[in-house]
RNA sequence: GGGCUCAUAGCUCAGUUGGUUAGAGCACGCGCUUGAUAAGCGCGGGGUCGAUGGUUCAAAUCCAUCUGGGCCCA
């Protein structure tokens, strides 16, 4: 019997399952999207509408796809698709960044381990091969995270065409004038005579010879800052690298620290006050010292010390990273030997003297003490096994104690960097770089150079957040002037010529005739064919030698210029339908000064403008603890992108990078994943809630329009058309995780709390035709294909899924299914946006509704106390009595007095008249038996009366229903 | 050390120009339902709003300092 009433109901029925098992079946539906050319279908949908073009930044091809990567891309992927569903033209072209050390490295030191050695040409060929085979692995692992791009107009900075317009770049810095050629020091390896990276250089336990040196100032120096001058007077300078020593220039000091001099009865020294004990005690002094006279640093400033044993001056100058916790306040510095020294060099005008050749012996440069000449810095591995210092410190020490000029020496064991390569300790030295002036020709301030036109850019572009302009300002103001050349293999070749002499050569026009042959066979070219055969067919510009007198350098370009012309060669051309300035680039925040700034030089020297309308930045992934990921230790297995799908699916996963406020760090863990994974269930299950009540439902014929449905449907409907403003301003600022609060929010209590709750009585009960169940069958309709709309950016998987089980009863639309449609119904994503029509918008309902909801929940509280007793079980046994506080309750509760039991989910409802006293309503329950009702046994309401039936007593509703 | 930035319940987020007892979802606890069932519903506990000091009649909100993170430099 109760078996055979059940089996009247509407029960809801669907083919879309309830357990997703996303690791399982979204690779189903990724291979029909490629089969069936989505991306192309979605681009021949938006033929002819207004583009919105994101410029992918190009992921470094030398491992698997990281979570942050995977973070990146799939913010892009929700953004194309949101603008898609919005009617943009949305092309989308990825890239690959190719070229630079790490790939290099990598290779070499296969090749190493292996024991192989190849030529320049054969290791750019296994960085090639290196580099391709990681695109292929992070096609499939991107297109595993759902993310649709137009992968066979991909760019790879690799490519020849690709090359060439990195050359012609370069060719526009050449024609702009600001390229030029100056010394800056680099880690240089003596054995392989080649200069070195950081991540070449190993740091290993090395004892140097730490030195004491007595730089003597002159008597009438001393005078002209009131100095006694009645004892040798000097300035005691440590290094412990003595063989810098004949490249010194000047001696750094604080501004702000207090130096002493000091009276050591036969001479006197000057040192920072902090550390005159422990130069005293280096030296082995006991006798106590006083202290003559004090000056601050600053005071110091252009005193002229003369070099210990070269007739030239030593010039103090001021440095803000002189450090009083070692040495003696007063810093050695050679321009040509260090980092800091040729930044401190070049503020002085003083050159980048560097003495030393590539063979690390010291050259004959008529100031080099003659019988220096020859002896070699390096410390070759049995040097360091024997524990002897370099001929060259040697020397250096040597001379200092024939001029007296040794004030004290210690053994001193620190870390030092050594070459991987050779296990021999590297030395810093300046070598010809060439670099591009960003003041221009006429300095900084003037009004054309590529500074100015950058910083001018700025405000034009749309920064989100939008504190990014300010980090990216403070990083285009700060910039130094970009060192374009490295000593490097696997990269794109500088275009410049030698003659005999070393002389360069270079040329806007040579560059770009070279360039197009580039295009043509690849940068190999340069690498393979002499400087005449490069050249031939090229005319050189006057003043040049004859192509056969000239060599091909052998520097390439920073890797920051490939990617940085990546607007040019992808965009400029069109490639992929895409145009030129991009509407958005979305990178991590560290691209402030890594590609937003290399792509906004180069844009700025070549075109005058930035590449991008607006530029948004995201965080970075950091571990439970707020630590980056890192550090934090928490996973296993290493974060990749495909280890995380492997658990999870793509679809928890894009849900967790829409859920957090990416403008900051990223939080990634269990806890959090699992948090996504229930959010992931309540979508699916209120698609599944809805497809499942319109299985009998046909829109065309169904139904309801607007002004004649129920009221709850109208108040539901309005619910949706408030959701669809909010998410779509949402989606327009880039809040995602609003989006997903506003969703989850409005499924879990809009729908299913209430909503979708109060409706299963409607649903399984009434006539299927049963107007009332018609029109709420329209409202969920509604709210199915606007949800799955506004989810789809997210969800791309799963609202496609729903999608075709709404339209098609199939999990994968088949052949015979499409062959009587409109193309366009293959796929959520060809669809468009939501446009919800404006009567939807019901605030006075919506205000009726809000105030019921509250009662309603009062009612509930009160239903518990019943529940907890067990005088009652589901809240259809209750039966409510309420008592008005107030003028605005009781019109409210009369007004809509037919709806509240259905609104409570209650079997009855009677209202008292208004009650003296204080606004509340005053809610009391009993279980419907009390008041002599009966229970429908198809329904579950209680009512007054049952009426007879082919099925038996059943309320009249149901009566009706049968 | 410098630049930019962040800090609200166990987790993810709200919190409008400073103004009642700081909100939501999830998680947690206790129940109900078994006609969304590896689902659904109800009720409940939980926060000195990173810390300290200040401005104010009033501070999560404004100011200063500090602590702890993140990215980029040095």
């Amino acid at each position: 019997m109760a078996k055979d009433l059940k089996d009247t109901l509407q029960l809801p029925r669907t083919d879309f399952p309830m357990r997703a098992n996303l690791v399982q079946r979204e690779p189903a539906r990724l291979s029909w999207w490629e089969q069936s050319d989505l991306y192309g279908a979605i681009q021949r949908t938006r033929a002819g509408r207004p583009a919105f073009v994101l410029h992918d930044g190009p992921p470094f091809t030398n491992g698997d796809v990281h979570i942050g990567t995977a973070l990146n891309k799939t913010l892009k992927d929700i953004t194309l698709r949101y603008k898609n569903l919005r009617g943009f033209r949305t092309p989308y072209v990825p890239g690959w960044d190719c070229h630079g050390l790490p790939i290099e490295q990598k290779v070499a030191r296969e090749l190493q381990a292996k024991g192989e050695t190849v030529s320049t040409s054969g290791l750019r060929a296994r960085c090639d091969a290196f580099s391709e085979s990681w695109i292929e692995r992070q096609t499939t692992q991107f297109k595993r995270l759902g993310v649709l791009a137009d992968w066979a107009h991909e760019y790879k900075t690799k490519d020849p065409e690709f090359e060439a317009d990195i050359v012609r770049t370069f060719a526009a810095f050449v024609e702009r004038g600001l390229v030029y050629r100056s010394k800056k020091p680099v880690y240089w390896s003596i054995p392989f005579e080649t200069a070195l990276a950081e991540a070449e250089i190993e740091y290993r336990d090395h004892v140097s010879p730490a030195i004491w040196v007595r730089f003597p100032v002159p008597a009438e120096e001393a005078t002209t800052r009131s100095l006694p001058a009645d004892k040798p007077l000097s300035v005691v300078i440590w290094t412990t690298t003595p063989w810098t020593l004949p490249a010194n220039l000047a001696i750094a000091v604080h501004p702000e620290v207090s130096y002493v001099v000091a009276d050591l009865g036969a001479e006197r020294i000057v040192v920072a006050e902090a550390l005159l004990g422990s130069v005293l005690a280096a030296a082995k002094i006991e006798a106590p010292a006083s202290v003559v006279a004090t000056r601050l640093g600053r005071d110091l400033e252009h005193l002229a010390a003369r070099h210990p044993f070269i007739a030239r001056p030593a010039l103090v100058v001021l440095a803000d990273y002189v450090t009083t916790d070692s040495g003696t306040g007063a810093v050695h510095t050679a321009p040509g030997h260090g980092a800091e020294d040729h930044v401190t060099g070049l503020r002085y005008g003083l050159p980048a003297y560097c003495p030393v050749g590539d063979d690390g012996r010291y050259v004959d440069d008529g100031q080099i003490p003659a019988d220096f000449v020859g002896l070699s810095t390096l410390e070759t591995v049995e040097d360091l096994a024997a524990k002897r210092t370099s001929p060259a410190n040697i020397a250096v020490l040597k001379r200092l104690a024939e001029t007296q000029t040794l004030f004290a020496r210690q053994r001193y064991v620190h870390s030092y960097p050594h070459c991987w390569r050779s296990k021999t300790p590297i030395i810093f030295r300046a070598v010809d770089q060439w670099f591009v002036s960003l003041d221009g020709r006429d300095g900084a301030a003037s009004a054309g150079s590529p500074r100015q036109v950058a910083l001018n850019a700025l405000p034009g572009v749309r920064w989100i957040p939008a504190w990014g302009e300010n980090r990216i300002r403070g990083a285009v103001e700060a910039r130094p002037d970009w060192c374009i050349s490295r000593q490097r293999s696997w990269g794109v070749p500088i275009v410049a010529f030698y003659d005999s002499r070393r002389t360069p050569y270079l040329d806007a026009g040579v560059a770009r005739a070279v360039a197009a042959k580039i295009a043509e066979r690849g940068s190999n070219l340069w690498y393979d064919c002499t400087a005449a055969e490069i050249l031939s067919d090229i005319p050189l510009p006057p003043g040049w030698p004859p192509a056969a007198e000239l060599t091909a350098g052998r520097d390439t370009l920073d890797v920051w210029i490939d990617s940085g012309s990546s607007h040019a060669a992808v965009l400029r051309r069109q490639q992929g339908d895409t145009q030129w300035p991009a509407d958005l680039y979305l990178e991590g925040s560290d691209q402030h000064r890594g590609w937003f700034q290399s792509s906004l030089w180069t844009s700025v020297i070549a075109y005058d403008a930035a590449p991008y309308k607006a530029v948004l930045t995201h965080g970075f992934i950091v571990g439970e603890d707020g630590k980056k990921i890192s550090k934090s230790g928490q996973y296993e297995k290493p974060p990749t992108s495909d280890n995380f799908i492997a658990q999870y699916g793509a679809d928890v996963i894009r849900l967790w990078i829409a859920s957090q406020n990416f403008t900051e760090d990223i939080t990634l863990s269990e806890k959090i994943l699992n948090n996504a994974a229930e959010a992931y269930r309540l979508f699916r299950n209120t698609f599944r809630y809805q497809l499942s009540n319109l299985c009998d439902f046909d829109v065309g014929r169904d139904a309801v329009p607007f002004e004649r449905m129920d009221a709850l449907d109208r108040w539901a409907l309005h619910q949706l058309f408030t959701l669809e403003r909010e998410c779509t301003q949402a989606y327009d600022a880039y809040e995602f995780h609003r989006v997903y609060q506003l969703c989850n929010q409005f499924c879990a209590v809009t729908l299913s709390a209430v909503y979708h709750d109060i409706l299963k009585d409607r649903l399984y009960t009434l006539r299927t035709t049963h107007p009332l169940r018609r029109s709420s069958q329209t409202a969920i309709h509604h709210q199915f294909h606007t949800l799955v709309r506004i989810l789809a950016p997210i969800l791309t998987l799963t609202t496609d899924e729903a999608w075709c089980h709404a339209r098609f009863n199939q999990d994968l639309p088949s052949a015979e299914a499409l062959a009587t449609r409109d193309p366009r119904e293959a796929s959520i994503h060809l669809q468009d946006w939501p446009s919800l029509p404006a009567d939807w918008h019901q605030p006075a309902l919506a205000a009726d509704l809000a105030r019921l909801l509250e009662i309603r929940r009062r009612v509930n509280e009160a239903i518990e106390p019943l529940r907890a007793g067990g005088k009652l079980g589901k809240s259809l046994d209750a039966a409510v009595h309420m008592v008005p506080g107030d003028a605005e309750s009781a019109r409210l509760l009369a007004a809509h007095g037919e709806f509240l039991p259905e609104l409570f989910i209650v079997s009855h409802v009677d209202v008292a008249p208004r009650r003296e006293g204080d606004g509340e309503v005053a809610v009391t329950v009993r279980h419907a038996q009390e008041l002599s009702l009966q229970r429908c046994p198809r329904c579950w309401r209680w009512v007054p009366q049952l009426c007879p039936t082919p099925h038996g007593d059943v309320c009249p509703r149901c009566a009706d229903a049968l």
